[in-house]
RNA sequence: GCUCAUAUAGCUCAGUCGGUAGAGCACUUCCUUGGUAAGGAAGAGGUCACCGGUUCAAAUCCGGUUAUGAGCUCCA
């Protein structure tokens, strides 16, 4: 005799074990339609789950985010059965739901090609119309292990092997295709209405790159064909925010076959670079950093001294002359501890903060390039914080205020926050450990900051945490991090004298605010598709002409912005007015000053928007003061 | 590094069955001196990424290399 309590608080009784669906049928038809899995007790269940006794249950449909999951679910064993129609062969191994979506790996004979995704999202659609029943079954792991057996899925008995034996495992069956899977899933096959095959791609079995390379096709799945059509615009969308296609149209920067994973910047991308740096250089001083520079090539001892090169020699560039080999530097702390060994230091000098605009090289693997984001060549706004055990805590507390402001400033608001604790292999004792995570985990809470725990994350010398920002494909970057390190300093000799004068190696706290200046900027120009705020835009304002009378008109005034540090040129080609706008707002120029005979003769400019606004007309002094305003109004204020 | 795809004029792209390469924009010259997103005309521009093979003949078919893209693995 259960008793059903629902989200409203309204409650049912029934006179013996109900399902799922037959609730959902007793509250209203149009429920019980769209009813995809129920939530009992808060565990996410099929519609023929029976419920015999009291409950609490809410009916998962489409418009759940649950439910959404069930359909990626159901729609990745529906692409699987698909192609083990088509090609029988094939074996199934893993289909999960990610965001936005689901994938399931196959090991196939040869790469499925797109024409195979279209015949398999066909043969789908085939099966949605056919409206299977999706069945639940439960067998023992031994059962299950004989039947997959016999049915040549080698990958799924390899997967049902590595499961406890005591446990019972739950099968889903549509049609002649079982798939082992803990659900739920939708009733039938006829729920999946809206879905589309994007991409197919190698992906390493167990995602171990020493194991064979599966086949992995990606597809999507909505409620319905309106939310699949918003979200492949949404995609169309983001494609056109791609850093690389808006850094070659507003000719920011290139990269070319002889310099894979480095960037050539342009007079316009290396001025956004340049305001960046200047701003960054400021904030440090605010901070309390001291700027510093280091070679470029170092021997290759150092790196062996430091750790580095067992780890790491494959991906450092080397050069030789005659008798010695160097490292071109894949990171500036060894260099900046050089720094920190010159003279004795005292712990009334800590903690010492050490920055560095450090340009680096590493030879990372060909596939893993991409644009700006990811390169070879990239200078990290790096630092060094020198300093005591004691210390830690408050400066990492005084830069997760830094960062946090330091991104507000760039427009940035929402900040994924992580923090990745102790690996299995790691230095230092347990205690050092525990003192050091939790200095970081108080440092996160006292900001009020949510994060998420990654444990064994960590590197070997210390926990850190990590400032994330998403691109326009919702692709998360790692921009910040502070680290805490126990090893390096020690390991190149790093000492101070405490209070007992005794000489101990000082922490050192590796951090960095953008990352590198090439992803960062790579991200904002996607976060801003183009558009930059004036205070980061290489060109704020461009002053043209209408006819040849007013060319010289035109340099003054531009001499007259220039003089007040203002980022401006002038087009005075033989140019319709109409065609200069179109060309300078295409560049996503801020402002654009147009100055013919009756602006020359009232000593004024006529000023519009790069969004097609018509600011007015204006003495030139008056624009300078609107632009200081705007070129000065950073995310923060804004 | 791995899997798959792609590489044609400065840019964005066509190029059928293997038969000596095409458009728009940009560029140069001339005309045009105009009022807020493209004025007109003419001209120039390519060893079809690179190396090799098949063929009477290769942008096109095949192999290799390099780079790029998507994903995987990695990211001090």
């Amino acid at each position: 005799m259960p008793v059903i309590t629902l989200p409203d608080g309204s409650q049912k009784q029934f006179d013996a074990p109900v399902s799922v669906y037959q609730v959902a049928e007793s509250i209203g038809p149009g429920l019980a339609k769209a009813a995809l899995a129920g939530s009992v007790d808060g565990k996410i269940v099929d519609t023929s789950h029976l419920i015999a006794e009291d409950a609490e249950l809410s009916i998962i449909t489409p418009k759940d985010q649950e439910g959404l999951e069930v359909l990626r679910h159901s729609c990745a064993h529906l692409m699987a059965q698909a192609v083990q129609d088509l090609f029988p062969s094939a074996q199934v191994t893993i289909g999960p739901v990610i965001e936005d979506g689901f994938y399931y790996d196959f090991a196939y004979e040869r790469p499925f090609t797109p024409e195979d995704l279209e015949k398999i999202e066909k043969r789908m659609n085939e099966l949605a119309k056919e409206d299977l029943v999706v069945s639940r079954s439960v067998m023992s792991r031994a059962e299950a292990v004989d039947l997959f057996k016999q049915m040549g899925e080698d990958y799924k008995v390899q997967i049902l092997e590595s499961i406890p034996t005591d446990e019972d495992l739950s099968f889903y069956r549509q049609g002649d295709f079982i798939d082992l899977c803990r659900g739920p899933h939708v009733p039938s096959t006829g729920r999946l209405k809206a879905f589309k095959l994007t991409k197919v791609a190698g992906a390493y079995w167990r995602g171990d790159s020493n194991n064979e390379m599966l086949q992995r096709i990606y597809g999507t799945c909505w409620a319905d064909k309106k939310d699949l059509a918003d979200y492949l615009h949404r995609l169309e969308e983001a494609e056109k925010r791609d850093h690389r296609k808006i850094g070659k149209k507003l000719d920011l920067f290139h990269t070319q076959e002889e310099a894979p994973g480095m960037v050539f910047w342009h007079p316009r991308g290396w001025q956004i670079y340049q305001v960046i740096e200047q701003y960054i250089r400021r904030r440090q001083v605010e901070f309390g950093y001291q700027e510093v520079r280091t070679p470029q090539v170092v021997d290759f001892s150092l790196w062996e001294k430091s750790g580095h090169a067992d780890k790491y020699a494959e991906n450092m560039f080397t050069v030789h002359d005659d008798n010695r080999t160097y490292a071109i530097k894949p990171m500036n702390c060894p260099c900046h501890v050089q720094i920190y060994n010159q003279g004795l230091k005292s712990y009334r000098d800590l903690p010492l903060r050490m920055a560095e605009f450090g340009s680096c090289h590493r030879n990372e693997p060909s596939g893993t390039l991409q644009g700006t984001m990811r390169v070879r060549q990239f200078v990290q706004d790096d630092a060094h914080i020198f300093c005591t055990e004691e210390q830690i805590e408050a400066e990492v507390l005084k830069f997760c205020d830094e960062v946090a402001d330091v991104y507000r400033d760039f427009g940035f608001d929402e900040i994924i926050t992580k923090l990745s604790l102790r690996p299995e292999q790691r230095i230092g004792t347990d205690e050092v450990w525990d003192k050091a995570e939790q200095a970081l985990a108080d440092a996160l809470d006292a900001k009020g900051l949510a994060y998420d725990v990654q444990p064994g994350e960590g590197a070997f010398y210390g926990p850190k945490i990590e400032f994330s920002l998403k691109d326009c494909l919702g692709r998360v970057w790692q921009c910040g991090t502070m680290q805490v390190d126990f090893m390096t300093a020690d390991r190149l000799d790093g000492q101070y004298v405490d209070e007992n004068g005794d000489r101990r190696p000082p922490v050192m706290l590796h951090r960095a605010m953008l990352g590198s200046f090439e992803r960062f900027i790579g991200i904002l120009i996607e976060e801003y598709a183009g558009d930059l705020p004036p205070w980061l835009a290489p060109v704020q304002a461009v002053v043209m002409n209408i006819t040849d009378g007013q060319a010289e008109y035109c340099e003054s005034v531009a001499n007259t912005l220039k003089n007040k540090d203002f980022r401006v040129e002038t087009d005075t080609r033989n140019e319709k007015v109409g065609f200069k706008i179109r060309e300078h707002t295409i560049q996503r120029i801020p402002y654009l000053l147009v100055t013919g005979d009756r602006e020359m003769a009232a000593g004024e400019v006529a000023v519009r928007a790069r969004t097609g606004e018509d600011l007015g007309t204006m003495k030139v002094e008056a624009f300078a003061e609107l632009l200081e305003k705007e070129a000065k109004k950073l995310g923060r204020t804004a």
